[in-house]
DNA sequence: GATAGTTTCATACAAATGTTTGAAAAGCAA
DNA sequence: TTGCTTTTCAAACATTTGTATGAAACTATC
């Protein structure tokens, strides 16, 4: 059929524009033409705009959230049904930073369409991303069981935290290297991914916190002293 | 001079709505309209609507700037002109989380409208927050009198990553409050703020890296082992 | 090769939106 | 008041945008 060949177009022209131009610059006269293909075509395919750029994002979420559970089942049988912390968190943001980051960034119009949803943020994305919390929860199960009796609001805050790294990495790395004249190395993505594996882990293993009391910094006088789990 | 009452009230009135219902679904007629203003008016006042949402994001900005300089440079004078990493990181991340996060976030509309700006990432705006590197320069300057010798990049990450916490947390606190169903009390910002403190110094204060070979992670076996500084 | 279903196309539609205009109103100094 | 500047106002402008339409072209099945 020539009918997916239309479609196809359609997706690789949208991804690419939206990955160079972002979401509120190009119209769907602008896709059409990069495609060449009739304006109509994409009403008649997708429905509407929102729900192309829906059939993108759920299209690239898939691949990574698939390689993610994929590392973390690895690591779990690696472990004899148990992952570690460090390869659960390994699990969780290789796969983003591994994908957004690193030298051959140009020829990866996925990636770029990544980080544009990531920091532009609209409306079908949205929505999209909401289900993502139900995803994660394998991540926080995993978690409790490489933990045990570590405190559940821990194990979310270890979670957020490490997201929280990756992405900001992937969303302000013109800034990073902008503040840092360079000397931040964005490209060695597997160094980058130690990092932040490494500081999620430390968050993670912390000091055992008394449930109640909140957390206190266990650093006096820019010394660092804590305790095992 | 009625005329400044006018741009008052522009201003309020966009502000709240930008707040409340975001960038995308806001436009001028619903903010004259708010405001009992005429619609020429913000042409007339501000030139343009994204000068009118860049008017807003500065005045917001420099008051988070403001409170922030004001920390680092109080917790300079308490060290004798030298402050500790944990103030510095403190005076970081504490205005904005303070700002932005609490019980009583229904009262105010500023956090709310820089909550939104966090999120949504407009044109006018994404152009102010590229100046935000001078003002971190500040930060990673006091970071390098209080921890002489260290490595530039790794001062840079930890900056980085400090950041990266605080502004996930805001941009992400439903997911969060989702995610843990409750477990993780987003009203508590004391509790909050010496978390991303804490995990910040540990971040700096992790282990000397020797400048050539990536970072290694200290972990192994999910058990922590570390040198001092 | 006729027919039914699918896809493409040029064009039109309709609505939204930021901006401009030119006159009226208000403020203010002389 | 008079004359000037500043501000307000209703209305119109000019685009841009996603979407819908109906006919034409194409494809496949019988």
């Amino acid at each position: 059929m020539a009918s997916d060949q239309t479609r196809s177009a359609i997706l690789a022209a949208a991804e690419r524009l939206y990955a160079d131009r972002g979401f509120g610059d190009v119209t769907l006269r602008d896709i059409v033409a990069e495609a060449n293909v009739n304006l109509a075509a994409v009403n008649y395919h997708f429905g509407s705009k929102d729900e192309l750029i829906a059939e993108l994002f759920v299209t690239r979420s898939i691949q990574t959230n698939r390689e993610r559970l994929n590392e973390l089942k690895a690591a779990e049988e690696k472990g004899g049904g148990r992952a570690s912390i460090e390869d659960i968190m390994r699990a969780l943001v290789g796969p983003t930073l591994r994908g957004c980051l690193g030298p051959d960034r140009e020829g990866s119009t996925a990636a770029r369409f990544m980080i544009r949803a990531s920091i532009e943020s609209v409306p079908p994305i949205r929505r999209i991303k909401n289900r993502e919390v139900d995803h994660l929860r394998k991540f926080a199960a995993a978690m409790r069981r490489a933990m045990p009796g570590r405190d559940d609001a821990e194990l979310y805050w270890g979670l957020h935290f490490a997201l929280a790294m990756a992405h900001h990495t992937i969303r302000e790395k013109e800034r990073l290297l902008r503040l840092s004249e360079g000397k931040c190395d964005l490209d060695d993505v597997r160094a980058i991914i130690d990092r932040v594996v490494t500081v999620s882990v430390m968050a993670l293993t912390m000091n055992d916190v008394p449930s109640k009391p909140a957390l206190r910094p266990v650093v006096v006088h820019g010394r660092l002293t804590r305790q095992d789990l």
